[in-house]
Formats: C-alpha cells, sequence, structure tokens
DNA sequence: AAGACGAAAGTGGTTGA
DNA sequence: TCAACAACTTTCGTCTT
C-alpha cells in the first residue's frame, strides 16, 4: 500500500481498509466489499519490499525478466553515440568497428520471421491486456501460451492478431479471471466467433482444457458493475449454489445464471434492476436472463427465501 | 411510457453417426 | 462430413406497472 491508497475511501459506507485484488485488477472495500477501481494498471514492484534494505536492493536489480518481451528483456543495448565511457571521441578504426558491431546486433537481435513476429505479437498482447486492464501475472501467461504456440507452429494458417487474442482469453480462463469474449473482441480486431474457434483450437492443441467458467465468478464483476450492495451479491451467489447443487446450472452459459441470480437476488433485496440493465453488462439478451430466471424460480421454490 | 413477458424464427457450436 | 440438437439471440406483439 503507497501513501495514495491511504487516502482513498469507500464511497459506499466511507471505510478506509481497502485491499486491492491483483488477481482481478481491482480495488475492494474491506467493509462492504464494493469494487472501488477496476481494471487498474499495476504499478507495484515485481517483488514485494519488506524493509527498507530491500528497498534499496530491489530497486537496483532492474526490470525483471518477462516474457512479453520478446528476449525476455535480456538485450545488450550498444549505444548510438561514438564515445567512450570516459566521453571521449572514438578512433576512426574503433568507429567503423562499433558501426559494424551495432549493425550485427540489430539483425541478430531481430534476426528472422519468427522473432520479428514475436516482437509484434507480444506488442499487440500487452495493448489490448492494458486496455482490458488486465494484471501482469495473466499478461505474462498469455505470453507464455503464445510462445508455445509458435514452438508448436500453430501460427500457421491464421494471423497472428487471432492467436494473439486468443491466448489472452485462455490466460484469463486459466486466472480465473471473468472475462467475455465479447470484451476480447472489442479490443482487438477479431470477431467475437473467430476468437472462440481460435481459442479452443490453442485450448485442445496445448492440452490446456480448463472447467467451464464458474457462474460464481462473473458475481462481484456484474454486481459492482450495477452498483449493487454485497448482500445481493451474497444472496446471487447463493442462489447460485443452490442452483449447481440440484443441477440446474449443468449445460448453461455461466453468465445467463450469474445474470439470472443478480436479478432475483436484486428484486429480493429491494434493489431492483431491469433485465435491460443487467443483459447489458453481462452481454446476454433480456430474452436468456427471462428463461434462466423462470428456470431458477420454479425449480428452487424461492417464493421462500 | 417503460419494463416485463413470451412466441417464433434464426444463429453458431457441439455431437454422434 | 453432415444432420440433429440445445443454448442462445433477434424480433416483435402483448400485457403490466
Amino acid at each position: 500500500m503507497t501513501k495514495k491508497d491511504q487516502k482513498i475511501r469507500c464511497p459506499e459506507c466511507g471505510e478506509v481498509e481497502l485491499i486491492r485484488d491483483y488477481e482481478r485488477a481491482e480495488l475492494i472495500c474491506t467493509n462492504c466489499g464494493l469494487v472501488i477501481k477496476e481494471k487498474m494498471m499495476d504499478f507495484g514492484p515485481e517483488w514485494r519490499i519488506f524493509d527498507k534494505e530491500q528497498t534499496k536492493e530491489r530497486v537496483r536489480v532492474g526490470a525483471p525478466a518477462t516474457y512479453t518481451i520478446h528476449d525476455k528483456g535480456l538485450t545488450t543495448v550498444i549505444g548510438w553515440k561514438d564515445k567512450d565511457i570516459y566521453g571521449r571521441n572514438l578512433p576512426p578504426i574503433r568507429r567503423a568497428q562499433i558501426y559494424r558491431l551495432r549493425k550485427l546486433q540489430r539483425r541478430l537481435s531481430v534476426s528472422d520471421v519468427i522473432e520479428r513476429n514475436l516482437v509484434f505479437a507480444l506488442s499487440e498482447l500487452n495493448r489490448m491486456a492494458s486496455h482490458l486492464g488486465l494484471p501482469k501475472n495473466v499478461k505474462e501467461s498469455a505470453a507464455v501460451i503464445y510462445r508455445k504456440a509458435v514452438e508448436l507452429n500453430l501460427i500457421k494458417g491464421r494471423s497472428i492478431e487471432e492467436v494473439t487474442a486468443a491466448a489472452i482469453y485462455a490466460a484469463c480462463r486459466q486466472c480465473k479471471i471473468p472475462i467475455t469474449l465479447d470484451e476480447i473482441s472489442e479490443v482487438s480486431r477479431i470477431e467475437k466467433k473467430n476468437l472462440g474457434r481460435n481459442y479452443r483450437f490453442l485450448a485442445k492443441k496445448l492440452h490446456m482444457l480448463f472447467p467451464p467458467a464458474n457462474p460464481i465468478d462473473y458475481v462481484p464483476k456484474f454486481a459492482s458493475e450495477l452498483g449493487l450492495s454485497s448482500k445481493v451479491q451474497n444472496m446471487a451467489i447463493s442462489i447460485i449454489k443452490q442452483a449447481s447443487a440440484k443441477g440446474i446450472t449443468f449445460g448453461k452459459g455461466p453468465k445467463s445464471i450469474a445474470a439470472a441470480a443478480i436479478y432475483i437476488a436484486g428484486m429480493l433485496m429491494e434493489e431492483r434492476r431491469t433485465q435491460k440493465q443487467i443483459a447489458e453488462v453481462a452481454r446476454v439478451t433480456e430474452v436468456t436472463i427471462r428463461n434462466r430466471y423462470k428456470e431458477l424460480v420454479e425449480k428452487l421454490d424461492l417464493k421462500t427465501l
């Protein structure tokens, strides 16, 4: 926590204690569970720092090796000035030498097509991840997934953007971050269906079959976008739990279930939101919410709640 | 007038032959 | 590879608040 964080108060209840959820990139109130800031950037240091000594030490180590830079950030850079370390001009022979070295290094560092594509892909990946406000660990796993895809020659016949976007989606699934294909397709130029196809292809080839997303994961996200209290969230979650215990949720879209549960919880807790509002944040149609909601009410006997 | 409801037709993806 | 199928969407008319 930096000083800046401590000055932020929860607008709902005035609570000062806030927690940062780096996994979800959210700033959350410890008292009422309100998500104050979403999609925040991760400005923190790479490692945890425990005392002043370490602050100095850790700052001095430089940037950590990262998969999001094509050579993992381990390049040597030859300066462009023809001066030595004392600032004197170099003799002509030395200058020619350095010139050749620079030229060589330029070619070596981004030599073949694969490397050049990797540079492009990773910059795309960084761009998209920033737009989506994804935390660093997700970016890293997306980069790792992309690298694996390159190794296995899965890029052929697919555009770099497609695979990059799919890698991000896969990374989010892996890190249990609720995200929709729509959200990714908004920040890339890839259509949703294309994205889904590529994701499945990647997942299959890389043997990363993730269990279908859990509706509960979507609840905090949707609820905070709708400005609903934590009471409604808890109610929605308990509805989902009951539903999945009865096997109603099986085979249904997780977003639909979460949306319907929030709708019901909102009505029960007198924090009603219209189907349209919920449909918008959940990115499903009102009709779907209605169908799920009808089903839930029927099978869970919610009149007793 | 806005929201909720539901019927009907259409879409894209999965599955099984 | 194709057809059947479930989930979901789109569209639109009707009822309710």
